[in-house]
DNA sequence: AAGAAGTCCTGGGCGC
DNA sequence: TGCGCCCAGGACTTCT
Protein backbone atom coordinates (compact mmCIF):
# COMPACT_ATOMS: atom_id res chain seq x y z
CA UNK A 1 0.00 0.00 0.00
CA UNK A 2 2.81 2.49 -0.08
CA UNK A 3 2.97 3.91 -3.15
CA UNK A 4 5.05 7.14 -4.78
CA UNK A 5 3.84 9.53 -2.46
CA UNK A 6 4.46 7.26 0.86
CA UNK A 7 8.17 5.74 -0.19
CA UNK A 8 8.68 9.30 -0.70
CA UNK A 9 8.17 10.42 2.57
CA UNK A 10 10.12 7.75 4.39
CA UNK A 11 12.74 8.79 2.02
CA UNK A 12 12.69 12.61 3.16
CA UNK A 13 12.23 11.28 6.72
CA UNK A 14 14.86 8.68 6.46
CA UNK A 15 17.43 10.71 4.76
CA UNK A 16 18.82 13.07 7.78
CA UNK A 17 18.35 10.11 10.24
CA UNK A 18 20.63 8.17 7.74
CA UNK A 19 23.11 10.63 6.10
CA UNK A 20 26.67 9.24 7.22
CA UNK A 21 25.52 6.45 9.77
CA UNK A 22 27.71 3.05 9.18
CA UNK A 23 25.95 -0.22 9.59
CA UNK A 24 27.69 -2.42 12.41
CA UNK A 25 25.16 -5.48 12.12
CA UNK A 26 22.54 -6.94 9.55
CA UNK A 27 20.01 -10.03 11.64
CA UNK A 28 17.76 -11.37 8.60
CA UNK A 29 15.57 -13.00 11.14
CA UNK A 30 13.14 -14.00 7.97
CA UNK A 31 15.77 -15.02 5.11
CA UNK A 32 13.61 -15.21 2.17
CA UNK A 33 13.02 -11.14 2.75
CA UNK A 34 16.44 -10.78 1.46
CA UNK A 35 16.50 -11.30 -2.11
CA UNK A 36 20.95 -11.43 -2.40
CA UNK A 37 22.79 -14.62 -0.99
CA UNK A 38 22.94 -13.24 2.66
CA UNK A 39 26.94 -13.85 3.10
CA UNK A 40 27.25 -11.13 0.03
CA UNK A 41 24.61 -9.33 1.72
CA UNK A 42 25.90 -9.05 4.39
CA UNK A 43 29.59 -8.56 3.41
CA UNK A 44 28.34 -5.41 1.22
CA UNK A 45 26.41 -3.88 4.06
CA UNK A 46 27.83 -4.20 7.53
CA UNK A 47 30.53 -1.61 7.60
CA UNK A 48 29.47 0.75 4.96
CA UNK A 49 28.67 4.01 5.52
CA UNK A 50 25.19 5.32 3.95
CA UNK A 51 25.78 7.49 1.33
CA UNK A 52 22.46 8.82 0.07
CA UNK A 53 18.90 7.87 0.54
CA UNK A 54 16.84 7.60 -3.24
CA UNK A 55 13.84 6.68 -4.14
CA UNK A 56 12.43 4.89 -7.75
CA UNK A 57 9.10 4.30 -8.56
CA UNK A 58 8.41 2.61 -4.95
CA UNK A 59 11.36 1.15 -4.35
CA UNK A 60 13.60 3.10 -1.87
CA UNK A 61 17.28 3.18 -2.39
CA UNK A 62 20.41 3.35 0.35
CA UNK A 63 23.51 4.01 -0.68
CA UNK A 64 26.57 2.64 0.38
CA UNK A 65 29.93 3.49 0.47
CA UNK A 66 31.16 0.17 -0.88
CA UNK A 67 29.51 0.60 -4.16
CA UNK A 68 26.24 -1.00 -3.17
CA UNK A 69 22.50 -0.49 -3.06
CA UNK A 70 19.81 -1.72 -0.55
CA UNK A 71 16.82 -1.46 -2.71
CA UNK A 72 14.06 -1.95 -0.58
CA UNK A 73 10.20 -2.27 -1.59
CA UNK A 74 7.11 -2.20 0.73
CA UNK A 75 4.90 -3.83 -1.25
CA UNK A 76 1.62 -3.80 0.94
CA UNK A 77 2.66 -3.85 4.69
CA UNK A 78 6.25 -3.43 4.72
CA UNK A 79 7.18 -0.10 7.15
CA UNK A 80 11.15 0.89 7.60
CA UNK A 81 11.46 2.47 10.81
CA UNK A 82 14.13 4.01 13.04
CA UNK A 83 14.41 3.32 16.26
CA UNK A 84 17.14 5.67 18.01
CA UNK A 85 19.25 4.47 20.67
CA UNK A 86 17.70 7.09 23.07
CA UNK A 87 14.43 8.00 22.31
CA UNK A 88 11.10 6.87 21.81
CA UNK A 89 8.62 5.68 18.86
CA UNK A 90 5.51 7.30 18.42
CA UNK A 91 2.38 5.86 17.26
CA UNK A 92 0.22 8.85 16.89
CA UNK A 93 -2.56 6.43 18.23
CA UNK A 94 -4.29 5.57 14.95
CA UNK A 95 -6.07 2.50 14.60
CA UNK A 96 -3.06 -0.26 13.90
CA UNK A 97 -2.64 -3.57 14.15
CA UNK A 98 -0.09 -3.37 16.81
CA UNK A 99 3.25 -3.95 13.86
CA UNK A 100 4.82 -1.33 15.93
CA UNK A 101 4.41 -3.01 19.19
CA UNK A 102 7.39 -3.20 21.24
CA UNK A 103 10.35 -2.96 18.65
CA UNK A 104 11.68 -4.92 17.46
CA UNK A 105 8.65 -7.78 17.45
CA UNK A 106 7.37 -10.40 15.98
CA UNK A 107 6.77 -8.73 12.25
CA UNK A 108 10.73 -7.58 12.64
CA UNK A 109 12.18 -9.66 9.50
CA UNK A 110 15.46 -7.39 9.38
CA UNK A 111 17.02 -5.63 12.04
CA UNK A 112 19.43 -3.00 10.74
CA UNK A 113 22.25 -2.23 13.71
CA UNK A 114 23.53 1.60 12.53
CA UNK A 115 25.33 3.68 14.59
CA UNK A 116 23.17 5.65 16.73
CA UNK A 117 19.87 3.41 16.56
CA UNK A 118 18.54 1.07 15.12
CA UNK A 119 16.72 0.05 11.49
CA UNK A 120 13.83 -2.29 11.66
CA UNK A 121 12.53 -3.50 8.27
CA UNK A 122 8.81 -4.86 9.32
CA UNK A 123 6.28 -6.99 7.15
CA UNK A 124 3.43 -8.09 8.46
CA UNK A 125 2.29 -10.08 4.88
CA UNK A 126 5.81 -11.17 3.78
CA UNK A 127 5.83 -9.96 0.62
CA UNK A 128 8.52 -6.62 -0.01
CA UNK A 129 12.09 -7.46 -0.03
CA UNK A 130 15.65 -5.92 -0.06
CA UNK A 131 18.07 -6.42 -2.80
CA UNK A 132 21.69 -5.52 -3.24
CA UNK A 133 22.18 -3.91 -6.59
CA UNK A 134 25.81 -2.45 -7.36
CA UNK A 135 24.78 0.95 -7.56
CA UNK A 136 26.15 1.60 -11.13
CA UNK A 137 24.11 -0.72 -12.47
CA UNK A 138 20.89 0.57 -10.73
CA UNK A 139 19.78 2.04 -13.82
CA UNK A 140 20.26 -1.02 -16.00
CA UNK A 141 18.04 -2.84 -13.42
CA UNK A 142 15.36 -0.61 -13.96
CA UNK A 143 15.96 -0.46 -17.28
CA UNK A 144 15.01 -4.19 -17.13
CA UNK A 145 12.17 -4.10 -15.36
CA UNK A 146 10.81 -1.30 -17.77
CA UNK A 147 9.69 1.04 -15.03
CA UNK A 148 8.07 3.80 -16.45
CA UNK A 149 9.10 7.43 -15.87
CA UNK A 150 8.65 9.03 -12.46
CA UNK A 151 5.48 11.26 -12.55
CA UNK A 152 7.04 14.25 -10.04
CA UNK A 153 10.10 14.61 -12.50
CA UNK A 154 10.09 15.42 -16.45
CA UNK A 155 6.61 14.34 -17.44
CA UNK A 156 5.87 16.03 -20.59
CA UNK A 157 2.21 15.34 -22.05
CA UNK A 158 3.84 14.43 -25.17
CA UNK A 159 5.29 11.34 -23.78
CA UNK A 160 2.41 10.49 -21.43
CA UNK A 161 0.34 10.78 -24.74
CA UNK A 162 2.75 8.70 -26.45
CA UNK A 163 2.39 5.23 -23.68
CA UNK A 164 -1.36 5.48 -23.82
CA UNK A 165 -1.21 5.53 -27.88
CA UNK A 166 0.69 2.07 -27.38
CA UNK A 167 -2.23 0.79 -25.36
CA UNK A 168 -5.62 1.68 -27.08
CA UNK A 169 -7.36 -1.17 -26.24
CA UNK A 170 -6.31 -1.38 -22.70
CA UNK A 171 -8.96 -0.25 -20.09
CA UNK A 172 -7.74 3.20 -18.48
CA UNK A 173 -6.87 2.36 -14.67
CA UNK A 174 -4.71 -0.71 -15.37
CA UNK A 175 -2.79 1.03 -17.50
CA UNK A 176 -1.65 3.64 -14.98
CA UNK A 177 -1.32 0.55 -12.29
CA UNK A 178 1.21 -0.73 -14.50
CA UNK A 179 4.25 0.41 -13.14
CA UNK A 180 5.82 0.33 -16.53
CA UNK A 181 3.67 3.03 -17.90
CA UNK A 182 3.84 5.45 -15.15
CA UNK A 183 6.11 4.86 -12.48
CA UNK A 184 4.46 4.89 -8.54
CA UNK A 185 0.70 4.92 -8.68
CA UNK A 186 -0.69 2.01 -6.84
CA UNK A 187 -4.33 1.51 -5.84
CA UNK A 188 -5.43 4.24 -4.06
CA UNK A 189 -3.81 7.33 -6.32
CA UNK A 190 -4.94 5.65 -9.38
CA UNK A 191 -8.83 6.13 -8.00
CA UNK A 192 -7.72 9.64 -6.74
CA UNK A 193 -6.09 10.62 -10.29
CA UNK A 194 -9.07 9.25 -12.19
CA UNK A 195 -11.55 10.87 -10.14
CA UNK A 196 -9.67 14.29 -10.16
CA UNK A 197 -9.79 14.09 -14.49
CA UNK A 198 -13.19 13.31 -14.53
CA UNK A 199 -12.27 9.65 -16.23
CA UNK A 200 -14.19 6.52 -15.39
CA UNK A 201 -11.79 3.77 -14.67
CA UNK A 202 -13.31 1.40 -17.06
CA UNK A 203 -12.61 3.42 -19.79
CA UNK A 204 -10.72 2.27 -22.88
CA UNK A 205 -7.77 4.45 -23.34
CA UNK A 206 -8.16 4.79 -26.98
CA UNK A 207 -11.69 6.79 -26.48
CA UNK A 208 -10.31 8.96 -24.09
CA UNK A 209 -10.51 12.67 -25.45
CA UNK A 210 -7.39 14.84 -25.82
CA UNK A 211 -9.46 16.93 -23.06
CA UNK A 212 -8.96 14.18 -21.04
CA UNK A 213 -6.07 12.88 -21.50
CA UNK A 214 -4.71 16.04 -20.79
CA UNK A 215 -6.57 16.51 -17.45
CA UNK A 216 -5.43 13.08 -16.36
CA UNK A 217 -1.85 14.07 -17.14
CA UNK A 218 -2.38 17.17 -14.99
CA UNK A 219 -3.79 15.02 -11.81
CA UNK A 220 -1.86 12.57 -11.36
CA UNK A 221 1.72 14.50 -10.07
CA UNK A 222 -1.40 16.79 -8.51
CA UNK A 223 -2.62 13.62 -6.39
CA UNK A 224 0.64 12.81 -5.51
CA UNK A 225 1.66 16.30 -4.52
CA UNK A 226 -1.36 16.66 -2.28
CA UNK A 227 -0.76 13.83 -0.58
CA UNK A 228 2.97 14.30 -0.20
CA UNK A 229 2.12 17.61 1.39
CA UNK A 230 0.05 15.46 3.78
CA UNK A 231 2.67 12.59 4.18
CA UNK A 232 0.65 9.78 2.77
CA UNK A 233 -2.14 8.11 3.68
CA UNK A 234 -2.02 5.56 6.35
CA UNK A 235 -4.97 3.19 5.53
CA UNK A 236 -3.60 0.31 7.68
CA UNK A 237 -0.28 -0.24 7.67
CA UNK A 238 1.82 2.96 6.28
CA UNK A 239 4.10 4.62 9.36
CA UNK A 240 6.59 7.11 8.90
CA UNK A 241 9.76 6.36 10.04
CA UNK A 242 9.18 7.47 13.09
CA UNK A 243 6.26 5.37 13.55
CA UNK A 244 3.57 8.39 13.10
CA UNK A 245 1.16 7.83 10.35
CA UNK A 246 0.45 10.25 7.83
CA UNK A 247 -2.76 12.40 7.26
CA UNK A 248 -3.82 12.33 4.02
CA UNK A 249 -6.85 9.62 4.76
CA UNK A 250 -9.26 12.23 5.58
CA UNK A 251 -9.00 13.80 2.33
CA UNK A 252 -9.00 11.19 -0.04
CA UNK A 253 -11.79 11.92 -2.25
CA UNK A 254 -12.85 8.50 -3.82
CA UNK A 255 -10.57 5.79 -1.89
CA UNK A 256 -12.48 4.02 0.76
CA UNK A 257 -15.41 6.37 0.51
CA UNK A 258 -17.74 3.74 -0.94
CA UNK A 259 -21.34 5.18 -0.13
CA UNK A 260 -20.27 8.33 0.81
CA UNK A 261 -21.41 11.56 -0.81
CA UNK A 262 -19.20 12.79 -3.91
CA UNK A 263 -17.50 15.87 -2.47
CA UNK A 264 -17.97 17.77 -5.88
CA UNK A 265 -22.15 16.24 -6.43
CA UNK A 266 -23.14 14.54 -3.51
CA UNK A 267 -23.61 10.96 -5.31
CA UNK A 268 -23.14 8.21 -3.45
CA UNK A 269 -19.71 6.95 -4.57
CA UNK A 270 -19.55 3.51 -6.30
CA UNK A 271 -16.92 0.61 -5.22
CA UNK A 272 -16.57 -2.39 -8.12
CA UNK A 273 -13.92 -4.42 -9.04
CA UNK A 274 -11.92 -4.11 -12.10
CA UNK A 275 -9.21 -6.21 -12.79
CA UNK A 276 -9.05 -7.67 -9.17
CA UNK A 277 -9.22 -4.33 -7.31
CA UNK A 278 -11.46 -2.57 -5.34
CA UNK A 279 -12.07 0.57 -7.86
CA UNK A 280 -13.72 3.86 -6.25
CA UNK A 281 -15.70 6.23 -8.66
CA UNK A 282 -18.25 8.54 -8.85
CA UNK A 283 -20.91 7.17 -11.21
CA UNK A 284 -22.07 11.02 -11.91
CA UNK A 285 -18.61 13.24 -12.67
CA UNK A 286 -16.83 10.08 -13.63
CA UNK A 287 -17.75 9.73 -17.51
C1' DA B 1 -1.73 -8.49 -26.77
C1' DA B 2 -4.81 -7.91 -23.17
C1' DG B 3 -6.96 -9.68 -19.40
C1' DA B 4 -8.13 -13.11 -15.98
C1' DA B 5 -6.50 -15.85 -12.45
C1' DG B 6 -3.03 -17.77 -9.27
C1' DT B 7 0.93 -16.75 -6.10
C1' DC B 8 3.15 -14.99 -1.94
C1' DC B 9 1.01 -13.76 3.34
C1' DT B 10 -1.55 -12.29 7.79
C1' DG B 11 -5.15 -10.21 10.30
C1' DG B 12 -9.66 -7.93 10.38
C1' DG B 13 -14.36 -8.38 9.72
C1' DC B 14 -18.27 -10.80 8.63
C1' DG B 15 -22.08 -14.53 8.84
C1' DC B 16 -23.74 -18.19 11.30
C1' DT C 1 -17.42 -17.62 21.64
C1' DG C 2 -15.47 -19.53 17.65
C1' DC C 3 -15.09 -21.30 13.15
C1' DG C 4 -14.83 -20.73 8.20
C1' DC C 5 -14.70 -17.64 4.67
C1' DC C 6 -13.60 -13.49 2.14
C1' DC C 7 -11.05 -9.27 1.63
C1' DA C 8 -7.00 -6.06 1.47
C1' DG C 9 -3.52 -5.55 -3.11
C1' DG C 10 2.09 -4.95 -5.47
C1' DA C 11 4.03 -7.24 -8.86
C1' DC C 12 5.15 -11.29 -10.95
C1' DT C 13 3.82 -15.65 -13.46
C1' DT C 14 0.82 -18.63 -16.12
C1' DC C 15 -3.00 -19.50 -18.88
C1' DT C 16 -6.51 -18.22 -22.34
Amino acid sequence: MPELPEVEVIRQELAPLLAGRRFTAVDARLKKMVLTPLGRFRRAVVGSRITAVRRRAKLLLLDLSSGWTVAVHLKMTGQLVWVPERGTLRGGGHPFHGALDGLPNRYSHIVFTVTGGQLIFNDLRQFGFLKLVRSDALERWFAEQKIGPEPLERFPFATFNERLKRRPRSRVKPTLLDQRFVAGLGNIYADEALFEARVRPTRLVRTLTVSERRALWQAIPAVLRRSLRHRGTTFRHFRRPDGQPGAMLRLLRVYGREGQPCRRCGTPIQKTRLAQRGTHACPNCQR
